[in-house]
DNA sequence: TATTAAATATACAGACTTGTATATTTAATA
DNA sequence: TATTAAATATACAAGTCTGTATATTTAATA
């Protein structure tokens, strides 16, 4: 396959503003930030992405199809309809390790930008949305015990993911999604 | 009582610091906007606040103080030890109500500034661990039925009000923290 | 090899940022 | 009423912000 080069730049551009969005955040990450880190020119960030919130949008698009593409390969792995709703709380909890507790990239963003710019609240939306019908779908192939229905327990795990998260990157520790996938597991 | 004025200008900033930093966002929101709008004289900022990352310390210790003060009301009024951990999530949803669906100060406030400043995230910690806290003492009066343990249904409790509050000001709307309500009470 | 598209370097516009400095006016207190 | 503290208006420094413009160089394709 060849490897044309707008896709190199672009691909170091959205590797850089999606390290320094994350890490620093979106309002204090500054475009000549991201052309000066990525090394490339100004006018070629621009002629990629019309503006800075184009930017962002297209990094919240990526990082949707990349975070469940890893999400869908873990759960795949595993047989037991149970296992499989637990393993979503590993995978978070593996994530956050693994990004030294800097929380969800969706609601960070929705915290920065979700109130002024409607698209970008669309986007975090089909993110959030996304994930609950995932797990929808989880629990209803899942035999649970029906201590709770289908849909209370769907945003059970729900909310325990969201706020699982907002609590390791708060404490900068995982013990609550640790937490979270003894108690549903006597849940289900 | 005397009121002193500087109270008074002092209560002026606050007061449009907490509605700007909430409703736009601190990184977005400048001193030249808090100064325009809270109508007082940019050398006034100063002198009551050293600089703006002090203002937000500010903003975010007076929220905390009103933010349990208003809670404490609310659990007080109720004699019934379950129905006092219910109220949580009433109180929870009702300001979303009002609020139009804005989200949490702190986590919002953690999410711009809680990874650059040590004093901001040690009082977003303070007052999450408060309202930990909070919930766990309610669980070990409430009688419980110890389907969970008193540390997980603290956990859970707590998880499900973070995921509520961060659901809604994902979606707009307050129903996961509605079918919250409805989940712990099966719990109890 | 000639043409075309992509990326580059550099400069700049205009507005905004936090924080300071200075001089003046207001209001509370002794 | 005289003194003192608080608040004000205004200007400014030094830097940053997003986005544009221009001219040049690189590399892929025909």
């Amino acid at each position: 396959m060849i490897r044309k080069r707008g896709q190199v730049v672009a691909d170091k551009i959205l590797d850089t503003a999606e390290r320094l969005f994350f890490k620093q955040g979106y309002n204090v990450t500054g475009i000549n930030q991201v052309v000066e880190e990525a090394d490339i020119a100004k006018a070629s960030l621009y002629k990629h992405f019309e503006s800075k919130t184009d930017l962002l949008l297209a990094y919240l698009q990526r990082t949707h199809e990349r975070w469940f593409d890893r999400l869908g390969d873990d759960v795949n792995k595993i047989a037991d309809p149970k296992e499989k709703l637990l393993t979503l709380f590993d995978y978070h909890r593996e994530r956050q390790l693994k990004n030294g507790y800097n929380g969800c990239r969706f609601i960070k963003a929705n915290d920065e930008a979700g109130m002024s710019d409607e698209r970008v609240l669309a986007e975090i939306q089909k993110a959030k949305q996304h994930l609950k019908d995932f797990i929808a779908e989880l629990v209803v192939n899942s035999g649970h015990q029906k201590l709770l229905t289908d849909k209370e327990l769907t945003g059970l795990i729900f909310m325990m993911l969201e706020g699982g998260i907002v609590a390791a990157s708060i404490f900068k520790q995982a013990d609550d999604l640790q937490s979270a996938r003894a108690i549903i597991q006597k849940l289900l």
